[in-house]
Parts: C-alpha cells; structure tokens; sequence
DNA sequence: CATGAATGAGGATTCATTCAT
DNA sequence: TATGAATGAATCCTCATTCAT
C-alpha cells in the first residue's frame, strides 16, 4: 500500500497543522518548557494522547515548528531577482517581503523556537546546520557577485552578509522583547534598515 | 547595628557569586529548565541546600545572572566620551570595547538571560524594563545630538539607534548560535560593523 | 451537557472514596504529618500521582475526610423525634445511635480530623464553623423547648447544651487514647452517660 | 563530680524553660509539625543550634511540654480533701481550681499535647500510661469510697469517674476549638458542670 | 483514530541536625 | 556554650507518556 489513502493523509495533515499553531500560539505565551502538553492539546481543542498520534513527543512538536520555519518563504526567488532589479531596489525589497511575510504568526513561530536555540545545544546545532547554513550558502553567492561587480564596497562578503542579515535578525529579536518605540515605527522600520545597510549612518558629504 | 559583620557579607557575596557562576555555566550548556539544582549545586561544589540559603527559588537565581549582567559595563563613561572623539572614532572604540568586555563569560550570562526572555512573558518585561529602556535612554540623548550637530543623516534618532544596536545583538545571537565564518573573523568583526553602520555597504561613488 | 457521563462520575466518585479510606487509614495510624502521599497510594492500590487527579494536594484529601464526617449522621431526624418520644427516651436514644453510627470507621475519620483541628487553626476554624456551629444552631432550639416545657431544670441552654455534648465528645476522645476500662465497657458507656446526665450523680433524695 | 556547679543546671534548667516556653506557644500557634527549631528559636530569641544543647531532636521539646503539663498541678492535694470537704463542696472546688490553674498557659501546653497524641500512636501510649492512668489509679479509689458511702448512686465507679473526667475533658476541647458561647461564658462554666454532673438534668421531682 | 485516567520518574524545596568557629 | 552556615535525606507535586476502552 505505497498510497494508503489520501484523503487520510490530507486530515493528518491538517490535524499536524492545528497542533501546531496551538502549540506555538502556547508556547510563545508561557515558553516550551512552562507550557504542557495539556495546555496545547486544550488549545487545540483535543486529547492530550492524541497529540502523540501525530508527533513521538514534546519535542518533536517544536521541530514540528522549526520545520514550518523553514517551509514558509520561496528565499531563492528573492535572490535570483537580484541580477536584474539593482542592489538598492532589490535590498529595500527584500528587506520589505521579509517583514511582510513574517507576520505576527512568523514572529511566534521565531520566538519558541530561538528561545530554545538558545537554551538547548543540540537544537542549536541543527537550527545552524538547516536553517542559517543553507541561507548563508546561497546568499554568499550573490554577495559575492556584487563585491566584483563592484555594486557593494570591497568589504569581506561573508562577513559583511551576516553582520547585515544580523541587523534584521537583532530588531525581530528587539520586537519579540517589546519595545514601544519599534512598536510604533513598524511601518518605518524595513525603509531605515534599508537606509542604513546601503548609506550608513555617516553624512557621506563629510567623507 | 548597621554593619553587622562585614566579614560574613563578605562570605555570603563570595558565595552566591560562587552559586552565580556555575549557575550560569551549567544553565548555558544544558538550558535553564533542564538544568536541575543539583547540576548547579555539583558544579559549585555543595549541597543542594546551600542553594537555599542564598536564593529563595531558582528562578532567583536565574534573576541573580540577570542583575549581574547588568552590573557589568560602565556604560556611562562610553557616551560621555562622545562629545570629545568624534562620531567616527567613538563609534568604533564603542564597539570594541563591547566586544572585549563581554567575553566569553558575559556572552555565557547573556545566553542564558535571553534564552529565557524569550520565553517567559514575565522575565521579558523585566529586561525591557531593567535593561533595555535605561541604555535607550542614555543613548538616545547623545545620539540626537549627533544628528543636530549633522555628524549623522537626518533619520529619526530613535528608530536608527534601535536599528544600530540590534546590529551588535544579531550578531552576538548569531555568534551564540555558531556559525564558523564569524568565529574564525571575531578579530575583524567590530571593524566591519563599525565600516557598515558609518559608510553602508554601497558604493558611494555611485550614489 | 448537563449530565456529561454518569458512568464517568461514579467511577471518579469510587475512586475519591477509595483514597479516601486509605486515607483515614493510614492517617490514623501514622498521623497526617507523618504519613506520606506514597503511604496513602500504596493503601490504596493506585500510583501517587493519581490521588492528584482527584485532590489538589495532600491537604485537601484531609479536607475531603472532614466533608465525609459531615455528611454521615442525619441530625436533623434525631432531634425532630425529641417532641415525639419525650425527654430521657429520647436522650438514651439519641446518645445510643450516635454511638452505633460513629462505629469504628468514623472514629478513624473523626480522630485525623481532631488531631489536625488542634493543630490547624485555619482547619479550626473551618471546623467551628462547619461542624460545630450548625450542630449548636441545630440543638439549641429544641434544647431552649425542653427548659421552656419545665422538662429540663432552668439552666442556661446554651451552656448547658455544650456542657452535655462536651460529656460525648471527651468519651470519645478517650476512647481513642485509649482506656482498658472503656475498652471493656463500651456497650454499657451510652447508659452510664445517659443516666448521669439525666439523673446526675448526686442522690436526689439527699438533696 | 556529682554535683559539678549548682549555678550552671540552674541557668540550664532556665534554659531548657525558655525554649519550651517558646515551642509551647509556637506550636500551639502552627502545629507541631508545621512549626520549624528555627522557629521556635526564633521565639526563644536564641539560635537554631542551641535547642540541641537542650534537646536531642524536635521530638524531645515535644516530650518536655508533655512532662511541664505532668508537673503542675498537684493532683493528689484535690483528692486528699475530698474525706473531710463533703462531694458537693468538694466537687464544685476541684472543678473551679482545675479550671484556675490550667490558664491559658496550660491551655496551650494541653492543646499542643493531644494534638500530638491524636496523631501519634507513639505518644498517644505514653500520654495513656504517664498521664492519665496514674490519675484514674488515684481517683477510681475515692469516687468508691464515695459510692460505698451513699454518697454517690450505685455506678460503676471507674466508669462514672471517666464519663465525668470526660466532661471535663469535652469542655476543654471545645474551648480550643473555639466557641463564643463558651468564651462569653467562662466564669460559670465550672459552676454550670458542677450543676450537671450533681443534680443531673432531669428534675428530680419527675423522677 | 480519539480519549483521558493512570502511571511513576524526576526535581524543586524544606528543614532537622551537625559541627567548625 | 552559643552560633548559624552547610548538609542531604525526605517528600510533595508535576507532567510526559502509555494504553485500555
């Protein structure tokens, strides 16, 4: 039986998705390790032991997670645009989709699961190993090519991509702590990272 | 009696700096929540009682790393300093100097902290509060200066400050994460943060 | 769903009995400090863990055997009877059932409840108020009838009232001392106490 | 050296008093078992360590208040009277001096002490044997005196002896537990239970 | 598959007791 | 003798996981 039954497989599926929009929905409310498994069947508006019918335990429910972090966003589409549109289009762009696709859900799903990258070793292996790496890999090749183009100062590309994927990375993670200021420039905020990454904050007319 | 025994204070301080520190080694190897008491009294070599006897509960001791991280840094002196270097100069001494004074140690204190900021509501309102806001506010001042003075673009001060120093939290997050090309460069990394943050990555020749 | 699963119910309310009377069990005989959940588990036949499915902590089970002592004798009906039957019948009777019906299980449950009321003042006071007063309230009425009819001398019937179930409740209290004497004469103990309470013990026609 | 200094067993006799005093109203207040040695030695304003110099465990300070209620009054004084007093005069004096000198210091002895003894099959021996047998031993030969006198009706005299000790034993009981009838009534109890336990409640002129 | 009662290992915490000062 | 910090055994309670229905 290579195709047991489809129509199975597509409740499976959805049963997967309701647990785990619950669980990061409690999770980011009370973290993974204060959170039961109770709280998130409740939230789910299921069994405690059903859970265990789709997931072996509390942990494979937050790769669960870590997974649906990494399905969300096509990342090689926004790259490969980035020959044809132009570095300054292209990263004010990129920088824009980013913080659209996210989303309040996204945000959620990043703040369980860095909160654990944080505190368990081995998930933070293997979030570098799936998660940064690959994202590291294909950028770099882009990066580079603007280096020789000569589209982005001669700076070390490897260097220069994460310390500039560290600014976006350093305000999601000043959003998920809370703070008023960034709470209400939302709107603002991809257009001065934008503005920084590209001019930096030096009057260039003082060079 | 206002002093009772400067000497037992004495030994009490020794102590729970003692509890702190391995404390905070254990919590950053194996997470706040899986870490037990007894792994961080063994590390502190004594019994899980003496805990006690310094710490209401462990999650005092986890606010105990938190205080000590705030401790640390004489940050004030860093801005004072702004008014006679320059933008330029002070920028990059500032970073630096960040990146010497919290080691290996304070990234250790940091890690821990910030894996459970992000996962309890409560802690995280006590970092905005106790942490963030107070260097914001500091900061906000000289950096409004800067852009009076026309040292640095007209941008919102505010919003570039916040965007400047999730700069250097990324990348700490990144680094704490790991990832080999920013361990094998940490020697140039406050350079090349300063170079992004005053000139930006593009070429100004083409602006 | 008013009556969401009668079956279920039975079985929990079995269940919270079963504990229950190991509870008692073991309570008496180990005291209620001294006995621990695990005791009163193995008592039971059933895991720790499971007595918390049916009591929110070790306290509440010592609350759920005052709510079974409270529940057993139908006072009401005793004294609905005194206008009835008349004075000393009555009161033979009444001092009769009382011991029939405490039997040798309610005294268990009797004896762990006095033990942590002496100990407890919040038990105390629950216990005053729950137990005792309702029972006053109860008595006094038909009690205030009696020295009203001129069945009963012209003594305050409030006073006189508690001074007479005082006489029962330290019997009881000795007995569970423990005395060879009352041992040994326990059927005869609701006459003896009957007689001296309705006759005294002083020879009237020596008065 | 038999008697190695006369002033050294007297401060430790003081000693031994405080601490007991102290564990006296600190048990009385928390319960034996809820209450610490820290504090109790908090209460007797003396360290934790020094109640071991005293005592050698928690259950002895325990033991000690049962020995201080051994000791006060003296019982066999009562009864020596009762051959020359008469049984009314003497009965209404034993119960108002019993009344006097257990106070509200020998409430809290007496509370503490059957708590305790309802709780544990140990003491509850003990108490049994040290306490109240050698009482019984001693009245049980005058109230047959008394009986064979004709002063008392013809009851069973050690049964009689123990439903009226319990009387005594009810009121005190319920005073711990606490009843504002009986507070309010105090003073008249011991006349009241004399009244009882002499004339009986009937009317004797129904008889 | 869904349920949820039962399980029991695990861990935080308390506190009687010791002992070096 | 007095002190009180250190100890660690003891115990309550939680909660992930199982499994009979």
């Amino acid at each position: 039986m290579p195709d047991p039954d489809p129509i199975q497989e597509q409740l499976a599926a959805a049963r997967r998705r309701q647990i785990l929009a619950a669980a990061a929905q409690v999770f980011s409310e009370k973290g993974f390790h204060r959170a039961t498994i109770h709280d998130v069947a409740q939230a789910a508006g299921i069994a405690d032991g059903t859970i265990y019918n789709y997931f072996t335990n509390k942990d494979a429910v937050l790769l669960g997670i870590l997974d649906q972090l990494n399905e969300t966003p096509e990342r090689p589409v926004h790259f490969a645009q980035a020959a044809s549109v132009g570095l300054e289009d292209w990263t004010r762009q990129y920088i824009r989709q980013r913080y659209a696709t996210i989303g309040s859900e996204g945000r959620r799903l990043f703040q369980v699961v860095l909160a654990e990258v944080l505190a368990s070793p081995q998930l933070r292996e293997q979030y570098a190993r799936q998660v940064v790496q690959p994202t590291y890999d294909l950028a770099e090749g882009f990066f580079r090519q603007w280096v020789a183009d000569g589209e982005v100062r001669p700076v070390d590309p490897a260097l220069a991509l994460r310390v500039a994927s560290a600014m976006l990375l350093g305000v999601l993670v000043q959003q998920i702590i809370g703070d008023p200021v960034l709470d209400a420039h939302q709107a603002e905020l991809p257009e001065v990272m934008a503005d920084i990454l590209l001019h930096g904050l030096k009057e260039p007319a003082l060079d």
